[in-house]
This record gives structure tokens, sequence and C-alpha cells, in this order.
RNA sequence: GGCCCGUUCGUCUAAGGGUUAGGACACCACCCUUUCACGGUGGUGAUACGAGUUCGAAUCUCGUACGGGCUACCA
């Protein structure tokens, strides 16, 4: 109750002040801890990052701590390299946590495979209470169990209260029995033991009331075989060690919500419950995104480049995909959020001012590529070239780093404004860096002649003795021989074009014959007028 | 099947009882441009359905339909 009293007024200070003021007048303001819990599986979804970033707009909009924690309780399911990974992902994305396994902290260790002992303590506790028991049944057990219950009208059956007394564990079992079964280390977990009719519910910050039967929840296992916690337990224990105020997740997470809040209640108190909200799902064509949709329909839904290391298989990240760290942010903050007025560009300061969870859509919202390019177009426009140069020349095919970095931003200033990604990039500056070898015929051929020809050829001599070079000097040098010659300039610009790039795209003709510079220029009019 | 969450243009969304239901992406047309774009102007296009409450409902309530999520010793 502390906290929420605390979060209310701090909501109402900051609606009146100014943030930096604010801060520095409440000390309170600490109060705030979120967390981002990935576990280390393997690329970093889409909506992970958002979830991310609707965390650390959070806290930093109340000056608080944004806190990473390595779920990382599934040793099948490890991925290495994934970890390392998670933080080049934030490390990008420009959402780099307070405290995490590699950025310190008074509440560590943040990896949760390191904390192994305390989820057991807690465990025991609850078995003591009485809230929980442990459990003998082999997966054999639990697989026979589902299939002599499994009828039409339950085709997934639960371990849960209608069931638990048919099974082996220390429910049905001599506490002797339990004993000697335990003192040999017998193969067992610990599951929560569900009261059966019991109403639960909360208050989450962007669906209001949401409430559960207990009846239709099932005895979830709380520790595994392995002594590691499943995620219901390590969520509850770790939340509270670390004194997170405001847990937030993916809806996925909502139907859990009960064992979540009922281990709150016997280990913690429900006081001291952090304020929950459950974020929209990110849909991909057919429900919950997936890398899948990514593969199939042409478009990344990683942050960055992931390589299975087991497989090997690439999947393609936005990083690599040209987007810049700043649209990827605002793309993904404007999906599911908006502040209530047209703005769709976004700084990240701007974001922190100005996003609320209360403004969070409850509904999941279907993921559109072309939005998100458009996004990133914004953002190309309004980066300097000398800034873009930085970002992408790593990304950029090696044909790219034959010229000085001059050359390069050049390039990218004539460009730029053209471009959504770097496919865009490659394509709008590959014919700076390489000669055309392959030319669009169809676009001259009609209506080329030898007249026109021998302009080309008469201009390509002129432009040695051109005094000066840049767009408008060359410009003028053509349109004066054109006119001289009585062709219209215009005819002539398209063929020239082609010669130049080799397709009908592209900046201002004279501007590139400009970059180019003369000995180029001259070359690759004298290269493609054999061909014409 | 059960439980939970959701539903405004194709997509992301605004409108918190009274608006010609607004914006953006995409699409189309025109302008600019003797390339392709950028940019500018305009256009097509939505409150899932049915009841109820109300003078008045996209907005509140209920039902139906549809969509999604969960239903592991995965998170």
């Amino acid at each position: 109750m502390f906290l929420i009293i605390v979060f209310c007024q701090l909501s109402i200070a900051h609606c009146t002040l100014p943030i930096d003021c604010f801060l520095s007048l409440s000390p309170m303001s600490s109060t705030v801890r979120v967390r981002f819990a990935p576990s280390p599986t393997g690329g970093l979804h889409l909506g992970g990052v958002r979830t991310v970033l609707y965390n650390y707009l959070f806290a930093k909009q109340h000056g608080g701590d944004f806190i990473v924690r390595i779920e990382d309780t599934d040793q099948n399911r490890y991925a290495a390299g994934a970890e390392e990974y998670i933080f080049d992902c934030l490390k990008w994305a420009g959402l780099e946590p307070d405290e995490s396994p590699y950025h310190g902290g008074e509440f560590g260790p943040y990896r949760q495979s390191e904390r192994k002992a305390i989820y057991r303590r807690y465990a025991e506790q609850l078995v003591n209470d009485g809230h929980a028991y442990y459990a003998f049944d082999s997966t054999e057990d639990l697989e026979k169990m589902r299939l002599d219950h499994k009828t039409e009208q339950n085709p997934a059956p639960q371990y849960d209260n209608s069931i638990r007394m048919k099974m082996r564990n220390s429910l049905t079992l001599d506490a002797d029995e339990v004993k000697i079964l335990l003192d040999a280390g017998t193969n067992h977990v610990i599951r929560i033991r569900i009261p059966e009719h019991e109403t639960l519910s909360f208050t989450d910050m962007i669906r209001g009331e949401v409430s559960f039967d207990t009846a239709v929840v099932d005895d979830k296992v709380l520790l595994k075989a392995d002594g590691m916690p499943t995620y219901h337990l390590a969520v509850v224990v770790d939340d509270y060690l670390m004194k997170i105020s405001h847990a937030f997740r993916g809806e996925e997470w909502l139907p859990s919500a009960p064992v979540h809040i009922l281990l709150w209640k016997y280990l913690f108190g429900l006081e001291n419950m952090p304020q929950w909200a459950h974020f929209p799902l990110i849909l991909g064509p057919n429900g919950k995104l997936s890398k899948r949709d990514g593969a199939k329909y042409r478009f990344p839904v990683f942050a960055m480049n992931w390589t299975d290391p087991k497989t090997g298989e690439l999947t393609e990240g936005f990083k690599e995909k040209g987007f810049l760290p700043g649209a990827f942010i605002n793309l993904l903050a404007l999906l599911g959020w908006n502040d209530g007025t047209d703005q769709e560009i976004f700084t990240k300061e701007e974001l922190i001012e100005k996003f609320s969870i209360e403004k969070v859509h409850s509904g999941g919202a279907k993921f559109d590529y072309e939005k998100a390019k458009w996004f990133n177009h914004e953002y190309i426009k309004m980066t300097d070239p000398e800034a873009l140069l930085e970002i992408y020349k790593d990304l950029l095919p090696s044909y790219f780093n034959n010229k000085d970095d001059a050359y390069k931003t050049a390039v990218f200033s004539l460009v730029k404004d053209r471009c959504h990604d770097i496919t865009d990039l490659a394509e709008q500056s590959s014919f700076f860096f390489n000669t055309p070898e392959t030319w669009d015929l169809s676009a001259v051929m009609p209506k080329w002649n030898e007249e026109k020809k021998n302009f080309f050829v008469d201009w390509a001599n002129k432009l040695m003795e051109l005094v000066g070079w840049d767009a408008q000097i060359l410009e003028q040098s053509f349109k004066e021989l054109a006119t001289e010659k009585n062709i219209k300039p215009g005819e002539l610009q398209l063929p020239l074009r082609i010669m130049l790039v080799g397709g009908k795209f592209g900046p201002p003709v004279f501007s590139i014959a400009d970059l180019l510079g003369t000995k180029e220029t001259i070359a690759r009019i004298n290269n493609a007028l054999p061909i014409f």
C-alpha cells in the first residue's frame, strides 16, 4: 500500500512539474523499480524490445531503476551467446539497464541460475505451511494421467484439485514414506496446492480489474526435479527480493496471474505485490508474431541478427536491415501506445516525458512492416549524412569501401531521402561505386538516333576542357550543346542517366555526374555509347 | 473443450454520452519533376452483430459472433 500511495503522489507531482525539477525535489522517486526478465534462449523479439522500452520509459519518467534479470532456469533451452546478445541489443537500442549481471546493483545476483538456493528455501516454506507439496510422479505417470483423463470435454487434463489425490505426492503418501523417498534422493518436484474454490483478482494498470476462479487453476510446479525454480516461483521471489514496484509483462502471462497472486499472498503478503500491467501482444499475420512470420513474409522480427548456435540458422534483425535505433524505438512505442495527439515521431526524451501505461492499448496490434519502414525513412531523412556513414559503414556491401569518407558522405546526402532501409541504400548508392554493366536500353532505344549519339561524343570531349565541375556547370554546358545541335535537352537527359546509372532511378542526373567526377563521367559515357 | 483477454478504415490508432467519426501507413488521382523518389493537394475506406440504459451510444450494460492468449518439471 505504501508503494501505491507514493506512486500516486509522484504521478500527481509529475503532472504539474517539469521532470528534472520534480526529480530534484523528490528523493522518494527511487521507489519505482521495474524489470525486464528475458530467458536467454535465442534472439530478442520485437515484443521483447517493446516490453523493455515500456519498462524503461516508465522507470525513467519516474526517476526509477530499470533492472534486467536473466531468467535462465531452463537448462534445456539454454542457447550459447544469447545472454550477451540480449545486452548487445539493449545497447544498440539505447535502453541500457541500471542493474543487471553487467551493470552492477545491490540486489544481485541477477541471474536466476545463481540464485538456486534461495528458491528452494521458499518452496520448502510453502510445503511447511501447507501451501505446496512434494510430487514424485514420473514423466510417464503424468503422461498416463493425461491420457486416462482425456475426454472430448476435457482435451487437456490438468494436475489439479480433482486429480491430485490420485497421484504420488506428499498429500497421498504417508509422512514416513515421503521422508524415505526424500532421504533417498528420489526425483521430485514441489507443486503449489491451489485452493479449491476461491476468487482471486487484481487491478491491472491497463485492463482494470481481472479475476479468476481457482477451481480452474492447476497445481503448477514451483520447483523442478533439478532443483531449479519454474518461472512462477522465481518471478515472485525475485520481484520481492529485488523490490520491484511495478511488474510489466506480455499478455500471455495473464492466465498464470492467479498462481502468482497466491504466491504473493502466501510468501510476502498481497500488500507488497507490485502493480501489474499486461501489455497487448504484437501479432503477425496469423496470431502472435513469430520469427517464422519474419522468414515467411520477409521482414525482421529480432532486434539484431541472431544465429542459432545449434542449427546455424540466421534470423534477420532490424539493425542489420538498416533500421536506426531511434526509429526502431519510435515505431515500437507507437505499436500499442500513443499520446492522444496526432504526433507520431518522438525522440527518446519525448517518449520518457509523454509515455503513460494507462494509455497503452488493451488489444493486440498487428505488426505492419510498411509502417515500420516509413518510420525508418523519416529518421534517415533527418539524420546527417556523416552520422549515417558512421551507422551504416559496417552494414553496406564491400564495394562501398573503395572510396573515401567524404565521397561516401556525399553519396548519402544525395540518396538518403529516398531510402527506407539498407536494401534501398545499397540499391541507390551502388552505381556511385561501380560502373554499370547493364543498361536499361528500353528506356533509350525507341528515341535514339545518330544525332544524339554525336551529341554525347561531342559533350564528352567538351567535358575534358570544362572549367569548374559542379552540377550547375554541367547542366549549363549540356544544355548549351543541345541547343547548338538543335536537340531538346530533355530528350538527352534520360539517355545520360542510363549511361551513368544503368537504370531509371537515382538523384538528379547532373548531381550524379558532379559526384562521379570528370574522369568517371566521361568513361561511363564512352563505355555505354557503343552499346546504344 | 475450459479459462482469460480483446474487437473503430486493409494496418497502427484518435474521439472517456452530443464531432460531417480525426490522423498516420498503404493504395488511387492530380501537382512538382523530361529518371525514380522526396514533397504538396485531394480521394477511396471503419465503429462486428443484436438487445438494453439514455433526449442522445463508437463510448455504459448484457448477450451473440469473431479474433487472440493460456491450458509443460518453457519462459
